[in-house]
DNA sequence: GCTTCTCCCATTGACGCCCATATGGTCCCA
DNA sequence: TGGGACCATATGGGCGTCAATGGGAGAAGC
């Protein structure tokens, strides 16, 4: 498995370390992945972590806006300016900061959530509502994978 | 046989565990699936279990989107961050985890229900009452396809 | 010198793997 | 045609392994 999948709850200890699933630190180490980047989700209150090849996404994503539109400005605010590098600890734990408690609500658990090639921490009920009104949405425009 | 047919129902045991039928446990070993990804149907209070051409299915859906719009946006969080991996053990069982449980009122009871090419996991009374309203709907409608 | 972060080790609880048993159905033979 | 042996599936439980978590000690920064 080389993509980040499905997602999974963890605790933050007394010293607000939490652990980084299993599957998502294999991932990371079959691409030798070792400092992460962050930022926060342009449109969840959520916070996306990935390896280096996530900046070039995003910077893709910009070279195909107008480059001095509001937008791409805004992308760059945030993503270049915005982001934050975690590390992990031996055990594959990485330090909740205070920068992805304010903006997630994150206090005591982080739901973890796979987004192909980057993942995302959640605040868990904050995940819970926003993958209800998703499927809603989802039922009423009629996108069925039959 | 290469299709999931039918349905059976068999019980979950101490250990929250239940066999999956053999007849599709034979489709899934043709196809040399041995790790199998599901999610939450978008209809039915079912999950929907298949091998990893399922997710192929909807990325290629969602390639089909712009990719950075608010609707590829919410197909990645249902379908990457939704989804959960779920291994058989080597008699062919499965763990029927809370996410399961939750989002279908399974309790001690399954119902493996064949859809072609995946199968799903139903709550057994919620699966004969979905089965009878199919059936009224598709009399009044005058027997069409779907 | 005190706080904060990093590394290391211990614990525990869940899950995967193994073997044993039960149950129902089928085939063979008398 | 009836009985019995055999086989496959479903089910139950013991045990080892690994991931998640908790806490302590050393190192670095304020």
């Amino acid at each position: 498995m080389n993509r980040f999948l499905s997602h999974a709850t963890n605790r933050i200890d007394a010293k607000g370390r939490v652990s980084v699933p299993s599957a998502f630190r294999a991932v990371l180490s079959d691409g030798g992945v070792r400092e992460l980047y962050c930022f926060q989700d342009f449109v969840f209150p959520a916070i996306s972590v990935g390896g280096p090849e996530l900046l070039d996404r995003f910077e893709k994503q910009m070279a195909a806006e107008d480059p001095f539109s509001d937008v791409a400005n805004q992308m760059s605010l945030l993503v270049h300016g915005g982001g934050v590098f975690v590390k992990l600890d031996p055990e594959g734990r990485l330090m909740v900061t205070d920068f992805i408690r304010d903006f997630t609500g994150i206090s005591t658990d982080v739901t973890f959530v796979g987004r192909g090639d980057h993942f995302q921490l959640w605040e868990p009920q904050a995940f819970a509502r926003a993958q209800a009104e998703a499927r809603e949405g989802r039922k009423q425009r009629g996108l069925r994978p039959e």
